[in-house]
DNA sequence: AAGCAATATGAACACTGTTCAATTTATTAT
DNA sequence: ATAATAAATTGAACAGTGTTCATATTGCTT
């Protein structure tokens, strides 16, 4: 088959994204492939590479549209805090790290494909999907910014990296990665004892 | 070919996985195969799949191997103490994720190949490596215990989940995994963030 | 020496992602 | 209108994957 013209280059995106993305609703993203993908989309496998250039490529375009839907759901659930203001600043790292939590939990195979996802030759990951993990953290530092002002960007970076190593270790456990997890429904409870505790001390501590 | 009867069962065994362990020394798993394996110890790849199942299996040897020798890597660091004792306790924590995080470093493709399986099919993990993994958490609470023998058991479980998946995501985030990765280094200032900080506000919370 | 069971394999199968020359079509130029 | 060009799409081939199973070789037993 030849020309069919059939979409337009972002037509065409939106349907193999669309499809893609509903597929994870039921299956993980081991069991997709790109010849399964191409089916799905009634084009040639062919085609997929030549418009995306290989499969690990299009799988994170898909990443990059799970991030985003993410990041607008956690800016949702934080809001716009105002400066100064520890008590509102705990408030809203709870409901950042829960609404992470919860994001996972709603699509746990858009959620853990980002995560499996492994580039070929372990290059390093292109800027604009970067960019949506850096976002996130810079939420998590805004908020513990507002929880205590006084600490430098050094420790801002640090904590934000140390809070949210924990709240997606947790997240991953709770999941269903049997690696560690025995009863379902913790989840939130080590979120909110992660954050109670290291935020006890971290918020009272000076330089 | 047919009987040889160079290796009995237990020697093909070592000569397998010490293979592939010395393979993991210099490439991650990503670059193994089963054929591969076959290649390496000189046998055919169905010979593998007749005494090992599959290939998952195979692999979940090697990592049996793995947590073996990180558990008794792990209870040297801690050595053995006594009952009551807040401050050899959070001693002892600090050794026990120091020494997990430097025995990640040590053997990253080891380690990283723990979590990257799956098993086909989503089947759980067998009893012999769910063992193994329960036993580092167990370590991890005869910290807990030390360092506050007045807690319950729930309240030992959930810390300690709360501590390993932090102590593991910061891990993760240290190794060579892209996705996060700013500057080498700063793993165990982040591992003795997440332990003091939690740990000072967690130890002398009561009930 | 014959039979049995253990060991080991080769060939086939159904998949995978990727390459690339060939084909069809739409657009542009004459 | 017709010819040339560029864009879109593909089929077939390639090298690789894990897995299955009938077949062959060998050692041990009777």
């Amino acid at each position: 088959m030849g020309r069919r013209n059939q979409h337009d280059s972002a037509q065409f995106d939106e349907l193999v994204l669309s499809k893609v993305e509903a597929f994870l609703c039921h299956q993980p993203a081991r069991d997709l492939s790109l010849r399964k993908i191409a089916t799905l989309i009634d084009y040639a496998p062919s085609t997929l590479v030549s418009v995306y250039g290989n499969y690990a490529n299009l799988l994170l375009r898909v990443n990059a549209r799970t991030l985003k839907a993410m990041n607008q759901q956690l800016m949702k659930a934080i809001g716009s805090g105002s400066g100064n203001n520890p008590e509102q600043g705990r408030e809203r790292l709870h409901k950042l790290a829960t609404c992470y939590f919860q994001f996972a939990k709603a699509h746990p195979h858009h959620w853990q494909l980002i995560f499996d996802l492994r580039m070929p030759g372990d290059e390093p990951l292109p800027h604009w999907i970067q960019s949506a993990i850096d976002f996130s953290f810079e939420l998590l530092i805004v908020c513990l910014k507002q929880l205590n002002p006084n600490k430098s960007p050094q420790e801002l970076q640090l904590a934000s990296r140390v809070l949210w190593s924990g709240v997606h270790g947790i997240t991953q456990l709770a999941l269903g990665d049997k690696l560690f997890l025995n009863q379902h429904g913790d989840g939130p409870a080590m979120i909110r004892s992660l954050l109670d505790n290291y935020v006890a001390s971290w918020a009272h501590t000076h330089h």
